[in-house]
RNA sequence: GCGCCCGUAGCUCAGCUGGAUAGAGUGCUGCCCUCCGAAGGCAGAGGUCACAGGUUCGAAUCCUGUCGGGCGCGCCA
């Protein structure tokens, strides 16, 4: 994707160098001061400073040089020194359009970890925002040419299990996985549901956390598990397949996917000669019972406690995996970038991690980054649970977005010759339209104060409002086919169009940052602002009625390509657009 | 205790590699459907950017301190 800025910013940037200056002065950006110009450039200042010169005569000789290119209407200098840059109208409307979908590869991985949801346990909320992060991210980075390879990454393997486990065994639930002459096949029907595992877990869960010998009994058996006992093994399989066949509907339901579906016990093979690698290299050593690596390095400000590989009790933990992990990603993609989308809480262990990896430099040529993200709390600011105090599930959540979506469509009186199928396929879209953009609207690393109303707003900027936008868009092409109208190529002729231009002719640039900075709401904030424009464009000139064929031609020309590009980063944002609405 | 993050309009939030008059949505007050979809558009009121110092020609943004809030800190994930 073209950067529009990045174009003028070279060209900037040249004459700064022509002037024996940083060409990495010639930054540009969109201007601060619409009212006066549309780009701007404030190296000029920058320059003053580094050569204590005056940095309005330094703007001078820019301008001079600048002035030179025909693409621009306006140099000016304003202010202390800021280079103020308007393109014209012909060199707008001869830009290329930004394509909506998929660049040529640029030669480059990324990994991408993200939504970890656990066996045992339904979709809460709060897996709502590592699953549509992560998924906003990989859809960007495929926009952008990245090779990306997804993982879902399942916590499969902890303690979690053990509880399970043990659980099961004191419940006398399944006698022949707990017995030690059994020597199989063990039966292929799983003998807990998926409900029934949502009631055991929690239960176990709190049993151990009052008990001591109850946890050291669920300790034993994530050992045996590990170890690969297989009674549990068998009863751990089915643990994970009942889990999968649920957490499929719910990320199908979100319009998530995945390339791959790995967990912690995916790299249990790779452990043992990891370990074995570790000591030999010397990095990993022995420590109050327990095989660490220690990752405290001069200049800490904090204490930083060594990554535990292998606990006292011979079980690994996920840090063990996390390390394994990175292994196995080098091995098979060889990536240059590993994102891990998960609540910032875990900065921590990512830390960790990350600084074991370098130092026994297991991680190939990848750059290991967290992408963290806010905690999701109640409207009193403490972690968000439900009235009966449980956590909401995210299943719950999807549906009263979608009443409150079906109740609006009713309320417009709209959609009265639709059929129920359409009817119940546009709610379902609106309604997740509604919680995606009210969840990467925010800054991700923000906390997040959950609200329910908030995710079923269709006023403002809203997922709806974004879906409304192209629908009528969609409307307006609808009726020009039906018509016979020729869509044309956009022209210039008003303040309306020259804006709806500009905006259009940013969307690389808004993707580039929202990829840098790994921004779903950079995304947010561009398509939000594209549709504002339009809908002004939209309220100051009729396109239907326009009688000069010429302009109504370059008028829907505006329409379609606005159509193209608000479609194109709702698309990123795993918003759907309907038919109609 | 140590460390990280945060404190911007009544509310929910952008902006933070320093730059011109600090933005949006919502709520509030008005206006706009005998013309393409009003889930819309336009206008108005609303802010000592927590506080105090400092650096700078210039600070919401950088530095220091204070207050307030959140989070993390070895055998859970």
């Amino acid at each position: 994707m073209t950067s529009l800025t990045g174009e003028l910013s070279k060209a900037v940037g040249r004459a700064f160098a022509a002037e024996g200056l940083g060409e990495n002065l010639g930054q540009v950006s969109r201007s601060d001061r619409p009212d006066l110009c549309q780009f701007q450039c404030n190296g000029a200042l920058a320059a003053a400073k580094i050569a204590k010169a005056n940095p309005r005569e330094i703007a001078g000789r820019i301008a001079a040089r600048l002035k030179q290119d025909p693409r621009f209407a306006k140099v000016e200098i304003a202010g202390p020194g800021f280079i103020n840059l308007d393109l014209s109208d012909a060199a707008l409307a001869a830009l290329p359009a930004p394509p909506a979908a998929a660049a040529e590869l640029n030669g480059k991985t990324l990994v991408i970890d993200f939504g970890g949801p656990n066996i045992a346990k339904p979709m809460a909320v709060h897996h709502l925002r590592s699953s549509i992060i992560g998924d906003c991210l990989q859809r960007l980075y495929r926009a952008n040419g990245w090779r990306v390879i997804s993982d879902v990454h399942l916590g499969d393997w902890g303690l979690q299990m053990g509880q399970l486990i043990s659980e099961i065994e004191l419940r006398g639930i399944a006698p022949v996985y707990f017995d030690a002459a059994f020597t199989g096949p063990y039966p292929d029907v799983s003998p807990v549901t998926m409900e029934e595992l949502e009631e055991i877990y929690p239960t176990a869960s709190a049993a151990c956390k009052g008990d001591p010998a109850r946890l050291e009994k669920a300790r034993r058996a994530t050992v045996e598990l590990q170890d690969g006992r297989p009674g549990y093994r068998a009863l751990w399989r089915h643990f994970v397949k009942v889990t999968e066949a649920g957490l499929t509907r719910e990320f199908a339901s979100l319009g998530v996917t995945f390339d791959l579906w790995n967990g912690e016990s995916s790299v249990h093979g790779l452990i043992a000669p990891m370990l074995e690698d570790l000591q030999k290299r010397g990095f990993a050593e022995m420590s109050e019972g327990a095989l660490v690596v220690n990752v405290a390095e001069e200049g800490d400000k904090k204490p930083m406690p060594p990554l535990l590989l292998v606990k006292s009790d011979g079980g690994v933990l996920y840090g063990t995996t996390d390390l394994a992990t990175v292994i196995e990603r080098v091995r098979d993609y060889d990536p240059d970038l590993i994102l891990y989308v998960v609540d910032h809480r875990q900065h921590g262990h990512f830390e960790q991690v990350f600084r074991a990896a370098h130092k026994a430099n297991l991680n190939g040529r990848a750059e290991l980054e967290h992408v963290g993200y806010g905690t999701m709390n109640g409207s009193d600011g403490k972690p968000f649970k439900t009235r009966a105090g449980g956590a909401m599930k995210l299943y719950d959540l999807i549906a009263v977005a979608i009443v409150e979506a079906n109740s609006r469509l009713a309320e417009q009186g709209l959609g009265g010759d639709y059929t129920a199928a359409e009817k119940a396929e546009i709610a379902r879209q609106v309604g997740i339209a509604t919680i995606k953009f009210a969840d990467l609207s925010n800054h991700r690393t923000t906390d997040y104060i959950f609200d329910l109303e908030r995710f079923s707003k269709f006023e403002g900027r809203t997922g709806p409002y974004l879906q409304y936008a192209a629908v009528r868009i969609q409307s307006i092409l609808r009726k020009a086919q039906a018509e016979g109208h020729a869509i044309g190529v956009p022209a210039i002729h008003s303040l309306e169009d020259r804006a709806l231009m500009l905006q259009l002719l940013s969307m690389g640039d808004a993707m580039r940052a929202a990829e840098e900075k790994r921004a779903p709401n950079i995304l947010c904030d561009y398509a939000f602002e594209l549709a504002q424009i339009f809908s002004r464009f939209y309220g100051a000139h009729h396109i239907m009625s326009e009688t000069d064929l010429v302009l109504r031609g370059q008028r829907l020309g505006l329409c379609a390509r606005t159509l193209a590009a608000l479609t194109g980063i709702l698309g990123l944002l795993g918003i759907e657009v309907p038919q109609r609405m």
